[in-house]
DNA sequence: CCTAAAATCACCCGAAAGTATGACGGAAAA
DNA sequence: TTTTCCGTCATACTTTCGGGTGATTTTAGG
């Protein structure tokens, strides 16, 4: 919460402070209330600045703001060019109906860099025979016979980068 | 911007008053200001009611909600397909740079099919052993160890299709 | 806890791939 | 005309690949 001084509050404020400053001089030179209602009086000068109080704050006080963002969402054509030569989201499913593992994803991943089988198997840290049986799985499971096969058909397929 | 009347804070400021009240009377039954300050009396009246006021007010308004609408972009993708089914052009240049025949593109072509060399030999119509001189030379012009490797490069480098 | 799938490794054997080298004819360039 | 390159083929040899079979260990799910 924050005051912010205007300067035309604060002059208002102050000429009414002064007028009434001025009027109590002006009755108090007549001699008219303090004699018997001062009470009254003094009742009086407290609603009256109590009033100009709230009204000097509700002013002054910048709106306490409770932002409430509401989202619209505004749609946005984006167009989104698409080159199928270009980098496909890899088939997630396919690679599911053909039964292929993880393992075999990256021996066959790695088969497509041109990696021979020993490569492969210094690469992820296993035997060759390792890597052997993988291959020959993932021939089976893709329905080839040959790894150049195996990676035309896998990329054909969008199941390796 | 509504007042909220709370029970607490108009019991306090009744109470306030009321005090206020009760020591102005006894501030006049012992006639020690009104005689020669009563200026200055007023004048504190005000103030502390002006203070009293604007506490009042802070107090009372309820902040303000402002709903703020903000338009939040949603982009949808308009998914715009190139025509790549004539892809990209066949880097000419580059296999002349690489020094490849017409033939060993040819073999090179068909062995991104993953064919083999007995296979590519009978399609070619020559023998297995030409076939695999004409591997050999790609394999040198293109600086790699095998077919898989060649394939890959060879579409990389967008000498074949 | 138990089971099924996945991952690991091994051995054998034949097939395919790749290397090295040489040869020969034809076409194009020097 | 000579040289060079291309395409063809061959032999011999090595390496890699892939199939077949079997086994053990991990991992994850019911």
């Amino acid at each position: 919460m924050t005051l912010r001084a205007t300067h035309k509050e604060i002059l208002l404020y102050g000429i009414s402070l002064a007028m009434l400053l001025l009027l109590l001089k002006w009755l108090e030179a007549r001699f008219i209330i303090f004699n018997y209602r001062l009470d009254f009086f003094i009742g009086s000068i407290a609603i009256v600045f109590t009033v100009l109080g709230i009204w000097l704050a509700l002013k002054l006080v910048k709106p306490k703001i409770e932002t409430r963002i509401v989202e619209k969402e505004v749609y946005v054509e984006k167009k989104v060019y698409i080159d199928s030569s270009a980098p496909k989201e890899i088939n997630r499913e396919e690679i599911g109906n053909l039964g292929i593992s993880k393992r075999e994803l990256e021996v066959l991943q790695l088969m497509a860099t041109g990696l021979s089988n020993e490569e492969i198997a210094g690469k992820l840290f296993v035997s060759l025979n390792t890597v052997k049986t993988h291959s020959s799985n993932i021939f089976m499971k893709l329905d080839v016979k040959r790894r150049t096969q195996a990676v035309e058909k896998a990329k054909r397929l969008n199941i390796i980068s």
